[in-house]
DNA sequence: TCCTAAATAGTTGTACTACAACTTTCTAAG
DNA sequence: CTTAGAAAGTTGTAGTACAACTATTTAGGA
């Protein structure tokens, strides 16, 4: 069942009724309808204006309160919580980074160096849960933002869990829009940090002269707990701002 | 009200009984009682072994999927997610460096460098959301594992909202617990990720030979949305793994 | 008038029941 | 042996009721 939110309804949320609701409610808050440190409406209220029964409003705003978005307190009610921008550009928040650089206001943008289909290194399978005679697809590119370079990617898919047709589109476009096709999106990764500094990164005529790397190694999971794709992001530091959210 | 879950009881464990549950079924999970992917009680049995409503345990569970522990699917039941270590060693959790290097089965230690009480710099004064003229403790110190350097933390505390008497505990030992014990600890942090390479960042004896480190800037709230302390971790690179859940 | 304390209203937390929606397993027919 | 359907099991949503807590209002006394 699919509820009517009213006019802004978004074709892209899916998923159960009370993760509809988070959807709609977090871009209500991330679209400043309530300011930091003000109080949202109270759960009967917010049930009424839904259409839903108050423990799907309470699902969603467990969720928006584990993400840090808000604050529940017990008798008062649900205030939005100080994030400044942090959701938008935040690392906790599994979205594309094109996706992302263009929500901050700019032009987004891809090289890509190379793409091809081999078989998985001894790290690739290991991450993907597959055998070293498996196919995987390798793609290595620069993310732009108004033109300038921000971050080089080294990504391994695993090939077995993705249509032909589909590999087409991640290579040339989006990886997450192209995944999100075949309902293969990720729901959870696995990101792992690391200052680096290496000349053998950058590539290209837009090489940074920094070589201070942000590395963000991931493995991407779907919902059934299965590895659907693998890499490393090095993003140039200074050029991205990277936020998280920390709590209990 | 306070609930027996058996023998464990974790006094340091506090808020809702949901939020109880969550805790106790957290430590439950890292503690691999159920292997990566395995599935968990059903909802009405943990009910049952907990002896509080189904709809108490369904707010736990949502939390822990949220974090990215574990995978719920309608209709089948609720699975154990493939995080390695990760959440021990997480980003996203926000708890004391020294007790998750203890809980990694190593030995804590801080050194204090310098600790005073001064007014605060502009940067400081936004950060807390305090007047320049308010008084702030600031501290110095690195942080050890087995006896090594791991990281030097810069923080600026509000001194106002502290009692002197946990002053000198926060100087001398963990913040967290100290601030724990006035029912003023952090439940949520805003942390900046940047890559550093600098030789004015370590001291000391330990000093390591790296420059390269993983820079942290964070500024903690209280549950009521103040901010109660703020502060720069620097972690050599390589001495510390950082990992993050993102979920969508 | 000011302050304090109690009463009141409002909000979130937990409990219980019932059923819908979905998944997995079992069963029987072919 | 395969397949389709039935059955059982699990999570999702709805509704009601009350407990626990917070914020506001009101009444009383100094």
């Amino acid at each position: 069942m699919s509820i009517d939110f009213g006019k802004n309804i978004s074709k892209s949320s899916a998923g159960s009724l009370g993760d509809q609701v988070r959807d709609h409610l977090r871009k209500r808050i991330l679209n400043h309808e309530w300011e930091a440190g003000a109080k949202i409406p109270g759960e009967f209220e917010l049930a009424a204006q839904y259409k839903v029964a108050r423990v799907t409003i309470r699902t969603a705003l467990r969720s928006l309160e584990t993400q840090g978005l808000i604050d529940i307190r017990h008798g008062s009610g649900a205030y939005i919580a100080d994030f400044g921008d942090s959701v938008r550009a935040g690392l906790q928040e599994l979205r594309s980074i094109t996706q992302t650089i263009r929500e901050m206001g700019h032009k987004a943008g891809m090289i890509t160096r190379l793409s091809e289909v081999r078989n998985p290194n001894s790290r690739e399978a290991n991450d993907l849960q597959i055998e070293n005679d498996n196919e995987v697809l390798y793609i290595e590119r620069a993310i732009t933002a108004d033109d300038e370079v921000v971050a080089f990617s080294y990504d391994t898919f695993n090939i077995a869990e993705i249509p032909k047709s589909v590999i087409k589109k991640i290579t040339t476009g989006s990886v997450f829009t192209a995944l999100n096709s075949i309902q293969k999106h990720p729901v959870r990764a696995r990101a792992e940090l690391h200052a680096i500094s290496s000349k053998d990164i950058g590539w290209g005529r837009s090489k940074p002269k920094s070589e201070l790397y942000l590395q963000l190694h991931q493995v991407h999971y779907l919902r059934d707990g299965k590895p659907i794709f693998t890499g490393d992001t090095y993003f140039v530091e200074g050029k991205f701002q990277f936020i998280i959210h920390r709590t209990v």
